[in-house]
DNA sequence: CCTATAAATCGTTAAAACGGAATATATAGT
DNA sequence: ACTATATATTCCGTTTTAACGATTTATAGG
């Protein structure tokens, strides 16, 4: 029961939900999602812990960068069913369409003006 | 979103996932869920309402019962799905087995000692 | 070792959620 | 009309959640 409320719960908020749909587009570092939901560091990387203890996320460390993509649903069966829905569910909300569309153009080396 | 936001976060509390999972096995009043529940009425009645918003159970009056059921998720895609999905999920959860035993000595009559 | 820096954690505040007691509403029976 | 009663709503205290700024952690490069 205390698995399945912890994955509701993660997918019970609309930051953590565009988090979930920016992931389904590419694999992301915490300055370009923090960038896209336009919310502090640090409540971006709380929201990110959330989802990754609700088995709905997973990151990998590359030196200073920690890049976040959708889980493969192997910890927790409500999880991965979830991960699978969402890729249908809300795609024509127009609010993550505007947001999906900025995607491409989300990078680290621009957001930190570098090159 | 909103809508999708409203329907986990329906199911975002034990006490309302317990509820579902009573009402998959039988139509109940408000007075035998909060038996089965052990919560105050105004705590029952409250988060029948918040199924019901989310669209995931409904309600037909009869005379002073509220005889609450599951829905057929026609209000929502989202609640559609997650109803089918609980039917399945959480069956091997030992506290609900217990509860779902409790079920067929649930009856309105006996907890108004009546009859 | 020292500095820079991306991300995580801590401390605090405001808003929302949950709980129960008390009250209101609505319907059945007389 | 009056009473009884099943459920809904209101009020209020407590707990949880979300947000942000400040600080800490961890790693890369000099």
């Amino acid at each position: 029961m205390k698995e399945f409320i912890r994955v509701m719960k993660a997918l019970s908020d609309p930051a953590r939900v565009k988090i979930m749909k920016m992931l389904q587009h590419k694999t992301m570092c915490v300055c370009e999602i923090q960038t896209v939901l336009n919310k502090a560091q640090s409540t971006t990387s709380k929201h990110l812990k959330i989802l990754e203890d609700a088995g709905l996320i997973t990151y990998q460390k590359n030196g200073l960068w920690v890049n976040y993509q959708l889980a493969d649903g192997t910890q927790s069966p409500f999880a991965a069913t979830l991960i699978n829905h969402l890729r249908d569910w809300l795609e024509d909300e127009p609010e993550l369409q505007t947001m999906v569309r900025l995607l491409p153009g989300i990078d680290r080396n621009v957001i930190l003006n570098r090159n």
